[in-house]
DNA sequence: ACCTACCTGGCC
DNA sequence: GGCCAGGTAGGT
């Protein structure tokens, strides 16, 4: 569900509702949801910290921690596909799914849910959970400095897949999933299905500067909320009333008028303009 | 570099 | 009942 705009969406909302609380109490309704530690460690090593920063690393939102002052590891989360967070009193009924709840110093709490349980929770010094290999490494952060055209020749240019799979690999760009990378390829006018190393120079700096701008528009609309995905409030995003491509397939495209197409492509369901994207 | 599995819910 | 869904991981 959750691609980056919407992660750094909760992100940024999460650091206005829980930055300096303190964890009270956790409550882990499902303990398989918690990748590392085991859940009695888990539950442990959560209770007592404080948050003390809240940064999003492609999909993962990553909540730095502090006991009495000092650091105290990182609870990092990943929404998958249905994954929510809210902050909510002790009296509101948790949504359907809550399979982890923390009960915070100014009396609300912040749950965790997530039906299809695609997600995953993750408790310890980043770094360890890294060389663990319990967290994936990721590649380039797309709206950060090092993200240069370079940079993202350098995950193009010697791979024979497709551009949609490697624009969806997030060992390449991390954040990028299947609405917004049918977006960026039709602002940069390539079909999903184009072989990487046949791209032009020209094409992977369209590409470049396509997911900079579609991301930075889908941020600043507070993401797209196509099916179930809601903000830390409860509110929609607004970004799927401007969606080009997604969710268009047998319509008009908005920029010939031609009808759009729908085809698999890495697996996933795709849609592009045969006459706009080559 | 693919392909399937992992889950639940909603729609036809 | 079957198909589809914003995402990975693991096996071939």
């Amino acid at each position: 569900m959750p691609e980056l705009p919407e992660v750094e969406t909760v992100a940024r909302d999460l650091r206005t509702a829980v930055l300096g609380r303190m964890v009270l109490g956790v409550t882990l309704l499902r303990p398989s949801v918690v990748r590392h530690p085991a859940p009695e460690r888990f539950v442990d090593e959560l209770t007592g910290t404080r948050f003390a920063a809240i940064t999003r690393r492609g999909k993962f939102i990553d909540c730095a921690l502090q006991r009495d002052g000092a650091t105290a590891g990182d609870l990092i989360l990943h929404l998958g596909m249905t994954g929510h967070l809210d902050v909510r009193l002790p009296a509101e009924r948790p949504r359907p799914h809550t399979h982890l709840s923390m009960t915070l110093d100014d009396a609300h709490e912040l749950r965790y849910a997530d039906a299809r349980r695609f997600g995953r929770v993750l408790l310890g010094p980043r770094a360890e959970l890294e060389a663990l290999g319990v967290l994936p490494r990721l590649g380039v952060e797309p709206l950060s400095a090092e993200f240069t055209a370079a940079a993202l020749d350098a995950v193009l240019r010697h791979t024979t897949r497709t551009v949609k799979a490697a624009l969806l690999d997030q060992r390449g760009v991390a954040g990028l999933g299947n609405i917004y990378v049918d977006e960026i390829c039709f602002a940069a006018g390539v079909r999903p299905t184009r072989r990487c190393h046949r791209l032009t120079r020209a094409q992977r700096q369209a590409l470049h500067g396509a997911i900079v701008t579609v991301l930075g528009a889908a941020i600043a609309n507070r993401g797209s909320s196509i099916d179930d995905y809601r903000d830390l409030w409860d509110a929609q995003g607004t970004h799927q009333e401007v969606l080009r491509v997604y969710g268009r397939a047998g319509l008009g495209c908005l920029r010939c008028g031609s009808l759009l197409r729908r085809t698999l492509v890495a697996g996933r369901g795709t849609t592009y303009c045969s006459v706009c994207q080559r």
